[in-house]
DNA sequence: TCTCACACCTTTGAAGTGG
DNA sequence: CCACTTCAAAGGTGTGAGA
């Protein structure tokens, strides 16, 4: 659904997603086994699977932005209809093999323990957490898609919607709970083979949030308005209010409210705390540059509010995040025919581990590089740039804009120039800039052969269509494009799916469908939460593998698509 | 603390218009 | 036929009243 509207694409021989709905729920066998993967005691490496894993990276796109509003202390609206995250999660995946098959998905796990409440101005702890309820998954609409496409541009989970209705099939939060994104890339698995697909999850603490029913800190507030376009309404400090406009007609010099506590804060670097290791009980790690850099940067000094220590890490950036930045930090992936020469290979992201599991599945998990200082990795980092262009803080240098004809290289046969030039500074991040509009660029005829421009109602978009979403659009709305969406089995949902539960045509077990099934492993995996090395994972609720009787797994999925049913 | 109606906004596609 | 403009619909957003 939404890679018609900003990713370009010259191979479209693969099947959209095109479920209205991409929410399924969490299978508890996949937590134990990234469990188990991520115990160290516990990992066997299966050097197949780390040859195929360990480069896969992920960085969360709109770092400035999200750091803005951890400096504040990130709060999300969480309806019963549900409610899309801003800033939303973008992230950009390097490594991925590009001619194999991926999922990714979006959860959010519990970032702590801990109730919070809002007292008058800050955040406090309100007792222990309520059960955290089922996972579910925010499945990408891209999904499943080769690895190329996944690198290609960053992948935005912007329709993902949070809600603390159990009843509409979104991912559900608790009010007043802490919460962090979790990314998981699962490598679809062979329908003609056995059915092993690799496995990793990153996290991402830098983007932790506090699920709200209304906002409490009224600088969130302000914030969000400031960079949400759907909540311009609300700019110049609700004077576009119409009734305070009806009040306040003439307003020609408005004084900002006093200095936000971030923004105090961004000026005095003595009073930014990072992000401890409090989460150090968790054995998921953050895959992104900057929670890496965070967890190397401790500092043991005690914020004065504790909630919004934790939100805190390095300096804040002055800069908005704007829709622009799909193009910004847009990493090119670096050469897949070059095998690390170590473990860790990736310098500013976590590397990968990975694990054979006793049902076969490789479980993948994610480690940093242990040993380095974060001043280590950034100066291997840049070390191919020249001088010049080496940022003084660790920080990348604003880089030379390419060329607008760099989209139209992307697109053509200029792509695999542009690939080698990502391939000699792999490091690199380009600025990609925006699109013009598809009615001005001419594409090379063999990029318009390659593409599956047929006039087939459920075929993808015309690639003017795709094309005319990118330039300037970097967040997609929903207009009426579900309208056109290709009539795909329709999934069941909330209520409706209780009722008429899916019957796969794979499983004759039962009316039931049990998650282990989503990935074809057998479903004698214990659920729970003991771990092989007899830890605890106090996240994972003990006893009987759930049952969820409605959702397609996704190995069905694929089955289908690929057999045309 | 939560829900809901509301005003305001962006995004989208269709229809209309003119060269 | 193409480019551009206008319009209406859908839906995202925070606000504020009330439960």
């Amino acid at each position: 659904m939404f890679l018609h509207e900003e990713r370009p694409f010259c191979d479209y021989s693969l099947p959209l997603n095109p479920q209205q709905n991409n929410y399924t729920f969490c299978p508890p066998e996949w937590k134990v086994a990234v469990l188990r993967s991520q115990c160290r005691d516990a990992v066997k490496v299966d050097v197949e699977a780390q040859l195929c894993a360990q480069q896969i990276r992920v960085s969360l796109q709109g770092r400035e932005l999200w750091d803005k509003f951890r400096g504040i202390g990130t709060e999300m609206i969480v309806t019963k209809s549900g409610r899309r995250m801003f800033p939303a999660c973008k992230v950009s995946v390097t490594g991925l093999n590009p001619k194999t098959k991926y999922v990714l998905m979006m959860d959010m796990v519990p970032f702590d323990d801990n109730k919070y409440k809002w007292s008058r101005d800050r955040w406090e702890v309100n007792g222990v957490t309520d059960p955290h309820l089922s996972n579910r998954f925010f499945i990408h609409p891209d999904s499943p898609a080769l690895g190329e496409r996944w690198m290609q541009y960053p992948v935005s989970f912007h329709k993902l919607k949070l809600t603390n209705n159990t009843l509409n099939g979104l991912v559900i939060l608790h009010s007043m709970h802490k919460y962090q994104p979790r990314l998981h890339i699962l490598q679809t698995p062979d329908p003609c083979g056995p059915h092993s697909g690799s496995y990793l999850r990153f996290t991402f603490p830098e983007a932790a949030f506090i699920a709200v029913t209304a906002y409490q800190n009224s600088e969130i507030t302000k914030l969000k308005i400031d960079n949400n376009p759907f909540a311009k309404g609300f700019r110049d400090h609700g004077l576009n209010n119409k009734r305070q406009r009806e009040e306040r007609p003439v307003q020609s010099s408005i004084k900002r409210p006093a200095e936000s506590r971030h923004e105090t804060e961004a000026k005095n670097p003595a009073v930014l705390k990072t992000l401890g290791a409090g989460d150090g009980a968790d054995l998921t790690v953050s895959s992104s540059e900057d929670a890496h850099s965070s967890a190397c940067r401790v500092e043991s000094a005690a914020a004065r509010n504790p909630f919004i220590s934790a939100f805190m890490n390095r300096g804040t950036a002055d800069t908005a995040c704007g829709l622009e930045d799909w193009g910004e930090s847009l990493k090119y992936p670096s050469s897949q025919d070059t095998p690390p020469t170590s473990h860790y290979t990736s310098p500013d992201h976590y590397s990968t581990r990975s694990s054979r599991l006793p049902n076969g599945v490789v479980a993948l998990s994610t480690q940093p590089p242990l040993g380095q200082s974060t001043e280590t990795l950034r100066c291997r980092r840049f070390s191919h740039l020249p001088q010049s262009l080496r940022p003084q803080d660790g920080r990348p240098a604003e880089q030379p804009q390419p060329s607008g004809a760099g989209f139209a290289a992307i697109l053509g046969a200029g792509a695999a120039a542009v690939k080698n030039e990502a391939q000699r500074q792999p490091e690199f991040e380009y600025p990609l800039p925006f699109p013009p509009k598809v009615s001005r660029v001419h594409l090379p005829e063999t990029t318009l052969r390659s593409l599956d421009m047929t006039s087939d109602p459920t075929g993808p978009r015309p690639l003017a269509d795709i094309l005319n979403r990118i330039g300037g659009r970097g967040e997609a709305s929903p207009g009426k494009f579900a309208l056109a969406q290709p009539a795909w089995p329709p999934m069941a949902l909330g209520k409706e799916a209780l009722v008429q539960p899916y019957q796969s045509p794979l499983d004759t077990s039962g009316d039931f469908l049990v998650l282990q099934g989503m990935l074809g492993y057998p479903s004698g995996l214990a659920a729970g939460a003991q771990l092989s090395n007899g830890h605890t994972d106090p996240r994972v609720p003990p006893g009987p593998p759930a049952e969820y009787p409605y959702k397609m797994p996704l190995l069905d999925f694929y089955v289908n698509e690929y057999t045309g049913k």
